[in-house]
DNA sequence: CTCGATTGATACCGTAGCGATATGAGTCAC
DNA sequence: GTGACTCATATCGCTACGGTATCAATCGAG
């Protein structure tokens, strides 16, 4: 029985992911015919068939299923390996805290200052990159605004607070006092989502993100709406802007959030510093229906 | 910049481990200048040194510590892929359940009578083997009887009590109510490891494993002493064995053992079943010094 | 100090296996 | 039925993996 390698787990989650080998195969940056070759190798090794091919169809067995999910935390244990070797070879020491721009909370600045364990590096990115940094090693710790997937990742909540929506002052909805999803139907967020569909677990893969002063453009001159966590709304009063409470919309947790196979004290220290800024930040209970 | 292939994280466990070219060359049935080149073309990669090399010596770089330890996880997740993936696609579907023989408390018929989601499948072996298995994704779930690494393992408590010893009936020290580690120095364990060391987190690997009836002829002879957990000394009694509460000694939880990654309904569904069984045993709380 | 033993590195070679190109075969749309 | 689409097969070239032979450095014995 030889063994698995990850270029094979590689080429059978990329087939998977497409359901098609040459999009796979383009994803790879290979061609289609060696492809198809290795999956049937690893089928063969495993022995077991892991796709059902038509000539128009690719889908997956039970097995496919199970080995795409287990493939993708294989590799990202790999990555992860390499990437927290090289680190620790290469380089002075350092936290390295993935954060969403402006996410913080106003945390940030109180936890910087009282941790003093190590020096901290910002990796910056999307919700996404926060949770594939960490996955993949090149992140130790994050901070998350949202409900995420915890398979591998521990987390404590910080802060939670009610979703509002942005849109420009001279919108008449912001003559409003609050305001439900309904409200929304038609118009535009300012990645070009339709507004409606945000809770409607889109990946948003198609859509571009855009940086907050961007995003508050387009608000302003009312070509977009947004939803955003209340207390970030609090630290970005901008004149032209109205925010209003979103009715039936879940409130929103700001998490620390790292590997659960971590067992670094400076990560362990930062999850305690962060929680003291938390409560030392002294958030209110915001009321539904406070103007903000 | 390339992909690491679990064949460089094999060759270089193999070489961390042995700290040993030619032995690590040995154990993976290779040569050995193969294998110095790809550790070497591994450290290019990464641009980390893992090891130092004297010509009389090979130790581990911070860096080489580091990967050691996310490889073995890696690697561990690698064939668990594998290992799920061709369980799945092969054979009906059974929980797997890891066990050491009599072990159970007793309680293992109430559990599979209360259990009807999943044939069970019992995969026999020791405590290290169970860990394994279940890391390896050989095993879905195991009864556990010791502490144990859990990194990346879940456990729930099933019943807890001391440990006592079992002895001789003949031996003078049966005469006594209760015993401390100190009374037994000298004594050999069934396995031949020195009583005393017992406590002493041994690995045990030089020691041959033996099954309970040839355990329990040693110690009639009274050529041998050994440690067991009260719930398992109440469910064999013999005549000619004694058993004492050893003082000093903590005490010891059996629990139900899983991955932590694992979502399946089964494995949820079989600890439940699991922690009824144990709530009904009604195992009473065993009290310091009763004799059993 | 010299010599032999030990151990990792280097040089070189044969080949297994990986990936590319060309082509075949099955299926669907019209 | 024909053309487009998609996966499988056939074949070829080359990379890179592993083996053998040898060198170089270190250490211990005498």
């Amino acid at each position: 029985m030889s063994h698995l390698e990850t270029r094979q787990l590689r080429y059978f989650v990329a087939v998977a992911e497409e359901e098609h080998f040459g999009r796979a195969a383009a994803r790879l940056g290979m061609a289609q015919p060696p492809l198809s070759r290795a999956i049937r190798e690893l089928e063969r090794q495993l022995g077991v068939q892991l796709l059902v091919r038509t000539t128009r169809q690719v889908s997956l067995t039970p097995a496919g299923r199970t080995l795409l999910e287990d493939a993708r935390v294989a590799l990202d244990a790999v990555a992860a390996a390499g990437n927290r070797a090289r680190r620790v070879g290469t380089g002075r020491p350092a936290l390295r805290l993935a954060l969403k721009a402006d996410y913080d909370a106003g945390l940030l600045p109180g936890i910087l200052d009282a941790y003093d364990a190590l020096p901290v590096e910002l990796v910056l990115g999307g919700y996404l990159e926060q949770i594939v940094a960490l996955r993949e090693g090149r992140a130790d710790v994050a901070l998350v605004a949202t409900t995420f997937d915890g398979r591998g990742l521990d987390s404590e909540p910080l802060i939670t607070g009610p979703r509002v929506v942005a849109l420009a002052a001279s919108d008449p909805l912001a003559a409003r006092t609050s305001l439900r999803l309904s409200d929304l139907a038609g118009r535009l967020l300012p990645n070009g989502m339709p507004a409606e569909q945000w809770f409607s677990g889109t990946t948003g893969g198609q859509y571009r993100p855009l940086d907050l002063s961007q995003i508050f453009n387009l608000i302003e001159v009312g070509s977009a709406v947004w939803f955003l966590p209340a207390w970030l709304a609090e630290r970005t009063p901008r004149p032209g802007i109205a925010y209003r409470p979103l009715e039936g919309a879940e409130p929103v947790t700001l998490s620390v959030v790292w590997p659960a196979a971590s067992r670094s004290t400076a990560v362990a220290a930062f999850v305690r510093v962060a929680q003291e800024a938390a409560r030392n930040a002294g958030f209110p209970a915001v009321v539904a229906g406070t103007s903000l």
